[in-house]
DNA sequence: CTGTTAGCGCATTCAG
DNA sequence: CTGAATGCGCTAACAG
């Protein structure tokens, strides 16, 4: 009987796959009862609760998603929108907003933009097509038509990796400018006397701008009367080996420059690692800074000063209060600073 | 009128949103002309295509994946399982996939297992759900259940990173093993004497377990007589500061080994950077070889001798596959072999 | 080239 | 505690 059941089972155009009235046939129940004991089993009498999840284990039902989503109107996914995958910093921000989600049931469905507006704009749209039931960005740099889609979508949506008065809804981020003021300000107190910042700078990246904008904002303040140095390229990628390169175009341009602050740790390590091979002292001769506190920074010889910033945190906590707004928990604060932190270490 | 239009726009119980009849309404169309303009515009007149185009843009309109994939049974997506997002050489492949993938008009969705067959499962079965067009996945080895599940799903499957005989489908790797043999031949031609294969193996990282079986079969086969060592943990992370950890481990074992073969490039780097520190020169004192060839290897001094895999090319040669497949085009060979590199630096 | 009809698989009412 | 009816937004099949 059990055995012609199992049988019976699938017929149909498109799909081939088991649906929740197969598993309701064979359990000798209605499909509502079915999804009743997926969503809600507190409410259906343990019998019938068992009997269900048996015929699910013996026709190895999976549940559609897409026909929930369409039936229910929530998606319980969750749109990441991240400047590249491959960047480790940002993959750990994922970490963190995905292992809390998921906690929760949440999905998350990731798009990068490779540091481009336009792309983000792009992307945006697509992952909306997907409903998400609420959204993740990384930065508060986005385009109008980017702001408009998310504020028609009315979900909750929480940027990050930054620090803006104006958020599009929520914030979990930390100043990166404050965090480049305050490199300077260590400088001054460390007596350098000519810092340089250096750094690639992609034309959607704003948070190196805000970066060389912190330094600018530094200069003024802790070295006045000193015209402030920077070393710029706009599409070097953030690699070690444009590191080694913008090391080499700095030395050119300012030779008695004694620190290079960088506007990434990968950049920074680069450097670091070139001064080595050519012999140049760190940070005696040149000190270098860094940001991100990746864990090269504090494998190096010497170890890389630099700015931790709490990556994996924010995810954490941008996802705990995406989580709580869709629960219609009461709304935590509008915006939160996560803050930064300077790591001494040998290289400045 | 236009502006009446788009006020009337709107209602119903649980969507808010524009929909494709909104659209339709709009254009003065059917919903269903709508639909194929979005998908074969070629099929429809010029001027319906920029009616129905210009009422989508008014309406801001963004189409309902899921109804549309509910409708269509056909997802357009790709479930791509890795053992970690952070981990920056599985990004790699996954930005392959991705960008092959997009061009074709799939999007991928991720899952990470953390190095555990268990996990794997959940995830495969979670993905599942949201029927997927096809599947990749990092890794040969896994349980009944996953390929079990895989198989039912009857949707093409291309494994990765590794080798095997028997896949599930399809295949796009190398051999781990054939790769740490060829590391240990490499230094039997360089002269070293005792090398030591160090690593982590977690639980269900078959790669690295075949890894050192590549070391085993490679030391039979090189080293006649000599008692391969290693030197293993099991739940060290992947990163620099276990390199460094299983550095002082081997020394301590191992004093007279002259060489260390890691797993892992991360590993390598952490161990070779402490070499730094402690004044133990490289290769001079002790050689160092890694597996992966990250962006480190090359930076580091002396920079480091390391196996090459083709990460990037694996998820792209898998998305063609896969699009091929999803297209009902002539299906490949069923197995691609994108082999292995050795690149010889200074630290071996 | 375009419109009509009929579901896709599930969850939300509402009755019992 | 369980079942029946209804529709989410879209597309496949058919006409015309």
């Amino acid at each position: 009987m059990n055995d012609t059941d199992k049988r019976q089972i699938r017929r149909r155009f498109g799909t081939n796959s088991v649906t929740m009235a197969d598993v309701a046939r064979v359990a000798g129940v209605s499909a509502q009862t079915v999804s009743r004991v997926l969503r809600e089993p507190d409410g259906c009498s343990p019998q019938t609760v068992e009997r269900v999840r048996e015929a699910i284990r013996s026709t190895q039902y999976v549940q559609n998603h897409a026909a929930s989503h369409l039936a229910s109107n929530r998606s319980m996914t969750v749109a990441a929108v991240i400047p590249q995958i491959a960047a480790s910093i940002f993959a750990e921000t994922l970490q963190g907003l995905s292992n809390v989600l998921l906690q929760a049931g949440y999905q998350v469905i990731i798009g990068h933009t490779d540091y481009s507006h336009e792309r983000e704009e792009a992307v945006v749209r697509n992952l909306l097509g997907r409903r998400p039931d609420a959204f993740f960005l990384v930065g508060t740099h986005h385009t109008d038509a980017v702001r408009d889609m998310l504020v028609r979508a009315a979900i909750p949506v929480v940027e990050s990796w930054a620090w803006t008065d104006a958020p599009i809804d929520q914030l979990v981020g930390f100043s990166n400018q404050a965090a480049l003021a305050e490199a300077v300000a260590y400088a001054r107190r460390r007596g350098h006397a000519r810092p340089t910042f250096v750094g690639s700078l992609r034309a959607g990246d704003d948070r190196a701008r805000e970066r060389m904008d912190g330094y600018l904002a530094g200069m003024a303040q802790h070295y006045p009367g000193f015209a402030p140095r920077t070393v710029v390229a706009d599409e070097l990628p953030y690699t070690m080996a444009s590191g080694r390169a913008l090391l080499d175009i700095a030395r050119a341009r300012h030779p008695d420059s004694d620190l290079l602050l960088f506007s990434s740790d990968l950049l920074a390590a680069g450097a670091l690692l070139a001064c080595q091979r050519q012999g140049i002292a760190v940070p005696q001769a040149l000190a270098v800074m860094g940001f991100g506190d990746y864990e090269v920074a504090s494998e190096l010889n010497p170890g890389l000063t630099t700015i931790a910033v709490p990556t994996v945190r924010m995810g954490e906590e941008a996802a705990r209060i995406l989580v709580r707004r869709l629960r219609n928990e009461t709304p935590d604060t509008r915006t939160l600073d996560l803050g930064f932190e300077l790591v001494a270490r040998g290289s400045a």
